[in-house]
DNA sequence: CTTTCTGCAAACTCTTTGCACTCGT
DNA sequence: ACGAGTGCAAAGAGTTTGCAGAAAG
């Protein structure tokens, strides 16, 4: 038989898609560990490759080389904070998919979009100025991808 | 003085920003030694920071670990060829910037956004069917970061 | 029982860094 | 000559993998 049931996959599926905190793999490894604390990182890893594979998990990608896992599996955007490196999830409310009728025109089979937005999160507080962020350095380093 | 101006800087500029292609570190290195043969990684790594850091060249993170230079400075979209695994600059062109009314009213500031296409590239071909890609599989297996 | 999955540790990939030396200014 | 920048090689961070043994069906 293929696939079989066992409690690491079971535990990391739970986890991811329990979490709304886009979870790294080390810290989706910390929360099974608490449920099953024999499992190894390596197992982590080879489970979320599964559930991403079978699109029971997403994976979402910064401007880090850190790979968060999302269990939200509907259409949804992304916010950055530029200060905390908090992701946020976004409904995707807009009707319009962006520019797909040019791609589309130009031969491009466009399948799907991501939009990613970045800036400073309620918590971290909007500056006012036309400065940029206030200095307290930022947490985690992020640098914005584009625009 | 700060900043000193050095061959390595400069080979390393000229070459991200004459690319049309988006090169990893690696390919920035190899054509960087092509006018310097003494170059090191390091240095092409280092540089690129600099650059980045000085908005003189853009960091594009793309489903994959490694990161893409673009010497493409207005802001722009981008399409991924999940087939090939190549990346497209698309202008951005449309009006509205998606969704910022929205979060903007929720305490997000966002200072920018980025847009990323994902389906098959024209050179790949369309495929006509409701059926996934021709099986001759992913050359550097991309997976979508969203929807 | 068979076969997939696990735990462990080692390997890999991409990127960063410490140090002594080089070369702009 | 001073010190920012370089080359080299080693270290880091994140992720993947080979293998012997565990366990699901």
């Amino acid at each position: 038989m293929r696939e079989r049931q066992t409690r690491q996959l079971a535990a990391v599926y739970d986890i991811v898609s329990a979490a709304h905190d886009h979870p790294t793999a080390e810290e989706v490894f910390a929360r099974v560990r608490r449920r099953l604390p024999r499992v190894s990182l390596g197992t982590v890893y080879r489970n979320l490759q599964k559930l991403a594979a079978q699109q029971r998990v997403r994976i979402v990608h910064l401007a880090d080389r850190t790979a968060r896992y999302d269990g939200m599996l509907e259409s949804h955007d992304h916010f950055v904070c530029e200060h905390c490196g908090d992701l946020t999830d976004l409904p995707r409310a807009r009707g319009a998919t962006p520019r797909c009728p040019a791609l589309s025109a130009a031969g491009y089979g466009v399948r799907a979009h991501a939009v990613t937005f970045y800036g400073v999160c309620p918590n971290c507080g909007v500056p006012r100025g036309p400065r940029a962020l206030p200095d307290r350095a930022r947490r985690r380093g992020r640098r914005p991808t584009n625009d």
